[in-house]
DNA sequence: TTATATCTACGAATGATTTCGTATACAAAT
DNA sequence: ATTTGTATACGAAATCATTCGTAGATATAA
């Protein structure tokens, strides 16, 4: 299975394709520029690599080819999250929790969601 | 402010230095290779250059050098989670607390915490 | 004192990622 | 039909991170 880490550039990429299902290189370049500058061609290749290794498809058939990932977005995110927490706060995921918590303005209904997830793994044990 | 992003292996030997206070490069590189196969030199140098980078101080009074990080652990990390946060879940701390929280296996202890955070909050509104 | 060990400094090889120029093909507009 | 715009492919430059060899200085042991 992937033991494919998406590069940095490669996750912005991702995100795009995430969130707007299949689209073709010029839709992920468009958004790209907006947050920095980056020439098509570059944009381009990128998703051609991203290909080949196998982190997104592409429809091939027309000229303008479609791309969308090829992995899921929670599956890379719990691998990212793994590694970072291994890396940032030495294996303690509650000390990141503590944190993001402490430091982000939740709304009540986000606090209410956690607050119903430890509920229900509280009565899990 | 620092700009400064620490690089993956800087950020290794950080957390060494977070741990054990000021120490010579020789004590950093010992555990260092307990965790994988590195030069002495390797280590040296990535320790100058997050001297010149101003991620850590050192002493050069004695020969032997002395290192101490330079910049604090909470900050490094509040910095690393908004970039991650921001990079793998598009911005959403939320959504990373939801799935640390649900995937690992966290201690009635680290629950009872959170609880005690989240009250808290919302008292404090 | 001489040899051996241990340190820093430095430069350069290696490797991975990112960037972009250029060639080429096709489509659309004039 | 010719020009203009927009695609892909590809190679290679530029950048960044990591790695290590070697030189030179100083301490330690024999």
């Amino acid at each position: 299975m992937s033991i494919n880490k998406p590069t940095e550039s490669e996750l912005e990429i991702l995100q795009i394709l995430w969130e707007h299902g299949p689209v073709p290189v010029r839709f992920v370049h468009e958004i790209l520029v907006t947050k920095k500058a980056v020439g098509y061609t570059t944009t381009l290749k990128l998703m051609q690599i991203m290909a080949e290794k196998g982190l997104a498809n592409r429809d091939t058939t027309n000229r303008t080819h479609i791309y969308i990932a090829a992995i899921s977005e929670e599956q890379t995110q719990q691998q990212l999250l793994d590694r970072f927490v291994e890396g940032t706060f030495r294996g303690s995921a509650m000390k990141l929790v503590m944190q993001a918590l402490g430091n982000n303005t939740a709304s009540k209904e986000e606090l209410d969601q956690i607050k119903a997830l430890i509920q229900k793994i509280e009565n899990e044990e």
